[in-house]
DNA sequence: CCATACCCTGCAACCGGTTGCATGTCAACA
DNA sequence: TGTTGACATGCAACCGGTTGCAGGGTATGG
């Protein structure tokens, strides 16, 4: 109905130009081939005429489409919002486009938008890819991909070690004289996870604390919530939290059962989505998910050829344990005496 | 360097199967003109060659990319993300890829990227758009459009509706006793904004209750606590914020302050997004963006003849406000007696 | 003044599908 | 048995750019 005024294709510059064709296609991609004059004249026609050039035609006959995709496990989760939009401005500043998908936190779902998007894009992001591994690499023979959070021998990949910080959360939480802490866990086939529990454990073994893993369902805040039995029943007297959403959700819990943060419970988050804006605010790993993005994005860049960077690279980013106001000493301490 | 074992074309997968290239695509796109038989053995060797259709060159001949365009104000607000989310899921459903831009909160760069994708997408979704209405019904002329709350005649358009629950929480507020109250301002140039801010205007005329607006720099956590001088210069007992991040930076300031909610001051926020999350938990106008996202897409594949949906349509969601803990009475009260 | 080279531009093939039209085949019907 | 038509398939043009190659024009040097 609306009337979509069809634009101008290059046929029609070039003969209201005076030109062949091919003229108007150097003039927008090779001008220096041309004299000066004839770039000017044609783009004056093109401009008046409001021509664009279609995209499509042009990716079928040089094979590059000029997009990514950049596919999250969960657009929702304030987690990865910044690392969007980062590589979108990094994809942008290098006149790409980026398709965004999020797969809902499942392998399958992962693996039939790739498919979906192979034929559109020239790359692929995958955050915290869900995939089997020999999946992943069946892949990769087939389109260049970069991983996030996902550490697959051969495939270039960005991780973000939250290792270190965790041990030094660890380490304060015995500090304060807590002896048995809890580590609520997130999705357990993600590299994220295990790495976290990994720093965790060995840091408990190291200072002698004992270790309940108590895994959640989703890492959200409701599943936070949900799991307050099961820490309570544990014996704990702090915990750190896969990610804020949990933590948080946690808090909220305890805080509706009357039990205040780090009065009678101590707890720890990672990623710094929600942690500045909980009460009391909540210590956590601030891990520099916007530097991840951007980097992924010149990756991959890197692997179409476009910027200079080396191909089967592997990114390691270090994170900052951000001390805020929810670490205390235990409520019932059994052995150590506080520290003041 | 990667081998990147190049896909065969319909030609091949002719040739192989002994038929027109002609049969080959008709095999995929309209099956049903061939015999059962052909359709099978073609399938079968495109199966074992891999074959994937490619999809500029469909793009080409048939002019449909299959691909539509979001953007959005900032991606990194919580408020986007489940609306970008449902639409995406929406438009998936229908075979749609989608891509998303973020404009950082400027018509310009808006402009620029509606641009960009014109040729790549067949429609595009703006949210919150911050170009001029002028601009927006020329752009209408090239390319399918659906706007999300922006009201401009003529273009297909959500709007969430968030002035019944303003005026209803404008009600709460006076029903407490407060006399003087603030409008903690969004993006001057939104309708979103104008919109909530005429609401309580109105509703704070209908009451006789004193309104001073206060201008906010971004719709930000940091915007909000930095206007809290301002808002305790201004005398008011309570506000109602643009949104719930900016509520949530006076919380966070006023808390830093020593002053707590809602004891010494009551707050509102707006779109429910951080709200459950604040402590204690922010009284905030929800609405469906979820919903508005779905819409969206489902008006734009209606523009392009996917759907059976109508066109220069309007939708309007309704809201609600959600009564949590950050609304008292005022702390100094000059006339009125409190309720209980 | 002629030869050489360079610069600019045009020609035409090609990218990989889609689709209107023509052709051929075979069954059904008179 | 001849005619009609439905069905299956092939042919070839087309979508809108890109690009290798060739040729014409002009400037430059001998």
């Amino acid at each position: 109905m609306s009337s979509k005024s069809r634009v101008p294709t290059i046929s029609e510059i070039a003969e209201r130009a005076g030109v062949a064709r091919s003229s108007v296609s150097r003039a927008f991609t090779r001008p220096e081939l041309l004299s000066a004059k004839t770039v000017l004249r044609i783009k004056r026609v093109a401009e008046e005429l409001g021509y664009v050039p279609n995209s499509s035609a042009r990716a079928l006959s040089t094979g590059k489409t000029g997009n990514i995709a950049f596919l999250v496990p969960d657009v929702a989760n304030p987690y990865f919002p910044p690392m969007i939009r980062s590589a979108q401005l990094a994809a942008e500043n290098l006149d790409y486009c980026v398709f965004l998908a999020d797969f809902e936190e499942s392998g399958l779902k992962e693996e039939k938008l790739i498919e979906r998007f192979a034929g559109k894009v020239e790359g692929v992001i995958l955050i915290s890819s869900r995939m089997p591994e020999d999946r992943l690499q069946g892949l990769v023979e087939k389109i260049p991909i970069v991983l996030v959070n996902r550490d697959v021998p051969g495939i270039p990949r960005v991780l973000i070690d939250a290792g270190s910080s965790l041990k030094q959360a660890v380490r304060l939480l015995a500090n304060q004289g807590h002896q048995e802490i809890a580590y609520l866990s997130g999705p357990s086939v993600t590299w994220t996870n295990k790495q976290r529990q990994a720093a965790i454990s060995e840091m408990t073994n190291e200072l002698g604390l004992q270790l309940v893993v108590i895994p959640t369902e989703k890492p959200s805040l409701e599943s936070g919530q949900a799991v307050v039995d099961k820490i309570m029943s544990s014996g704990v007297t702090g915990a750190i939290a896969f990610n804020d959403l949990i933590a948080h959700g946690i808090m909220t819990e305890l805080s509706s059962r009357a039990l205040g943060v780090p009065d009678s419970f101590s707890i720890v988050g990672c990623d710094n989505s929600i942690s500045p804006f909980t009460n009391p605010p909540l210590t956590s790993v601030s891990n520099e998910t916007t530097e991840a993005g951007k980097i992924a994005c010149e990756m991959i860049m890197g692997l179409l050829g476009e910027t200079d960077s080396k191909n089967d690279q592997i990114t390691v980013l270090k994170t900052l344990l951000i001390e805020r106001e929810t670490i205390g000493p235990p409520q019932k301490k059994i052995i150590s005496s506080p520290d003041l």
